[in-house]
DNA sequence: AGATGTCTTAGGGATATCCGATGTAAAAAT
DNA sequence: ATTTTTACATCGGATATCCCTAAGACATCT
């Protein structure tokens, strides 16, 4: 029966009246002719049912109804305004949020540095930044979950395309104290006689490091010796540094322990393993702003670092 | 340059869009067409200035500005139901308040156990009572600060409207230990020699005292010797008890004195002052649901009363 | 009483909304 | 791989709304 029902540009022009303690200034003030004004008030009072001001001749002045309304309608506008600034901060590139995926290498070694200066030059944005391995990354990026993805291998689907970032070698490290350490080289064969720690299954570097070997008809990963699969390349690291195996991985990952001695890095004769980190976006999908803007500045970060090198 | 706008009805259309991740089931859902929908929601997206849903062939996923927007948008239908309601229960008599000004007498005698009673019949409506005196609520409810008075005397006015609520008689007070508290009647002659003590001006009591002296052609208020003038009945009836005058008061606001004893009411010779309490509205302005049904009550409640006198 | 200012009403043109029908593209079924 | 199905987009037309100008109504001020 009594259904109450209202628009916000009905509530601004009634809100503007009641202000102005009149219609004429109130049009003027949203550039309506008066007899619209008059008109959408009309309006606005059959669909709420009842009169929402008394016309006392020279002043308007807001029934008891006319005020219930108003007190709502300033905090409608109100909201209404918030919504549409986040909108455009939004849209504007200012504000906001997005998820951001990195496969371990990339996760752990390389956005953490590239995003604290993207945060500078968006202080507003804040960056949700998920590590896990390749495979997860792909499929959460599949599902809308993440909107950009950083992966260390390259797996083509119809509905994603790739960008590639940043290349990065991937090398066999042994401890200090191993008797290889003081070596440049070592060949295939002799890998096989060492104890080896994996990563899990889904990693980009396995995938990498399958690829390469499979593509030398040389030996399969499964006739490694395998002692270990770790989830993570910190974990292979301090499995080396204990000396439960050596391991192949990425050069990015043993900055510091290469630096302090604590590991060597070898190279396999015959078999220079570099793999590229790729971007990774569902083109299904319309990119948001901040995503474009993140997007863009991965691609020049990339390409001003291989100007450098 | 970027203007976000946005209109009620279409928030609510992308909300049921994004909550059934369909438009035909939204269509079904508001009563559209599905062809409807489809333009509104394209609509939408122009006036916010970016897409907002991803259309994945089966099913419909909002973009991040659509997730940003749709967080907003939830917001706001939610307070607009309840601004809805709001002014549902208003007019429907069910919720809010009203102000209400009482004279003198009838603010402290009379209407709040009227107001009371009220109350069991509305228990969500607040009835707000300003007691002052009649000129003062007359004036008030001419501004639209009270939406209804009861006044203790009839000053025509062309913007009001008066409806007689109660009869009320005036008698003349006099302490128990007075030499007159024997006596029945007392002449305006004697009434001369006696320490009298005035109600301020604006008073209903005074101009209806006023009002009867002058038409009994016999004195003047002027010619009394009036030793006080207070601003409520009260101050009056205590100045009487502390044996600093008599005076001329409404025989309501004497019920718990004349019942104990502690005064004492007489006639006044051939002047029987009797006075009606009047509930006055500014009828320049309409009446709110909730000051039309205390009004009903008030008038319905004096002639039920009328009745059982 | 007349002039003035202000809201209401009337009429008409531009625009938006809505619908049914049709087009199109992706998923599901064959 | 092709067809069928499902679901959104687009088209064309009927309707309603919005907004304007112009004229009427009403109260106030002179």
């Amino acid at each position: 029966m009594s259904s109450v029902d209202f628009d916000l540009r009905q509530l601004e022009i009634f809100c503007k009246v009641v202000e102005l303690e009149s219609f004429s200034k109130a049009a003027h003030a949203v550039f309506l002719s008066q007899a619209s004004v008059s008109e959408r008030i009309a309006n606005l009072e059959g669909s709420v049912g009842t009169k929402l001001l008394d016309r006392l001749g020279r002043n308007i002045v807001p029934t008891r109804a006319g005020e219930v309304l108003y007190k709502n309608a300033v905090l409608l506008l109100e909201m209404k305004r918030t919504a549409c600034l986040e909108m455009e901060a939004f849209l504007g590139l200012k504000q906001g949020e997005i998820q951001l995926g990195g496969s371990t290498i990339p996760g752990e070694y390389i956005l953490p540095k590239i995003i604290g200066r993207f945060h500078q030059k968006y202080p507003l944005i804040s960056v949700i930044l998920s590590v896990s391995d390749t495979t997860e990354i792909r499929s959460r990026v599949l599902e809308g979950a993440l909107e950009l993805g950083v992966v260390g291998s390259k797996v083509p689907h119809k509905a994603l395309i790739h960008h590639e970032l940043w290349k990065d070698e991937l090398v066999l490290a042994v401890p200090a104290r191993h008797r290889w350490a003081k070596r440049r080289e070592i060949s295939l064969e002799e890998l096989m006689e060492e104890s080896f720690i994996m990563r899990e299954t889904g990693s980009g570097t396995l995938n990498i490091m399958e690829e390469h070997l499979r593509a030398s008809r040389a030996i399969r990963t499964d006739a490694l010796t395998v002692v270990a699969r770790f989830g993570s390349s910190t974990a292979v690291k301090e499995g080396i540094k204990a000396g439960l195996g050596i391991s192949i991985l990425s050069s990015r990952a043993l900055d510091t322990e290469l630096k302090t001695g604590i590991l060597k890095a070898l190279k396999i004769k015959g078999l220079p393993i570099y793999r590229s980190f790729y971007l990774i976006r569902d083109k299904r999908r319309i990119a948001s702003p901040i995503c474009q803007g993140l997007r863009d500045f991965l691609l020049t970060t990339s390409k001003e670092e291989d100007k450098t090198k």
